[in-house]
DNA sequence: CAATTAGTTCAAGAACTATTGAACATTGTA
DNA sequence: TACAATGTTCAATAGTTCTTGAACTAATTG
């Protein structure tokens, strides 16, 4: 297992990935949890998603996540930590994160995802 | 055939749905496409698309598009006038559309959409 | 060192997607 | 009425995607 896994640079995201990874309910789950981490400043554990999906599942969704330039992984013993690659997202795509998110939020019922005051505090 | 192709209500259009069907490069080129034309208020015909796949293939793209809410078919004569449907993607997902033409836009080449003087000149 | 924890990778199967060409339907026109 | 033009639908196929469980790796803990 290499250390650090394999992340697009900037300027090789490329937009129908990105727009293919977002359009999986669970995947869209998955950005939509890491954007509401954002706002206490920290990073998510792959554990933090066990609700969504199966493990070896979840670990599938993530290196798509990954793969596309949604998302960084960074490891830290048995743990992988993870954040949204906003920055990157912005400069590639401007405003299409936050369309997304916004949208998503919308319809939170529909999509099944977790309702703003879920968010998991940092320690 | 029936005279006019199903078209989903407003509130019935769905985020993973509208987004899967912008992560095909084709329908993108389509969507694209419809969008510079809105700029001279005029519609597309099918036949307008001739050049980003075959007859059949368009024809299965065009239904996605349809089906999807991203635009809307019009039967007149033996021709099938299309346009988007801003004003509801607008008011289910504000901003999104924009944000994703506006990042094609930026990856016209990469993506390879034509450019902006190609645009169909009305009748 | 053995056991535990955290997560990935692999293989297999089911389900879905895109693409093609042939056949079809509908309208317009000579 | 015949013929051409515009698109759709159907069937077949190749390829892809999602999901699952079992096996695996790597780091931590007793």
């Amino acid at each position: 297992m290499s250390r650090t896994p394999h992340h697009p640079a900037r300027e090789q995201i490329e937009l129908p990935l990105v727009l293919d990874c977002l359009s999986d309910p669970i995947r869209l789950a998955i950005v939509y949890q890491l954007a509401q981490q954002e706002r206490v400043s920290s990073e998510l554990r792959c554990g933090d998603f066990n609700g969504l999906a199966g493990k070896s599942n979840l670990a599938y969704h993530f290196a798509k996540l990954r793969e596309s330039g949604l998302m960084l992984t960074r490891v830290v013993g048995t743990n992988r930590f993870m954040r949204l690659r906003r920055e990157d997202l912005e400069a590639r795509f401007p405003g299409l994160l936050d369309a997304v998110l916004c949208s998503a939020a919308k319809d939170a019922d529909r999509l099944q995802l977790s309702v703003e005051c879920e968010v998991v505090e940092a320690d």
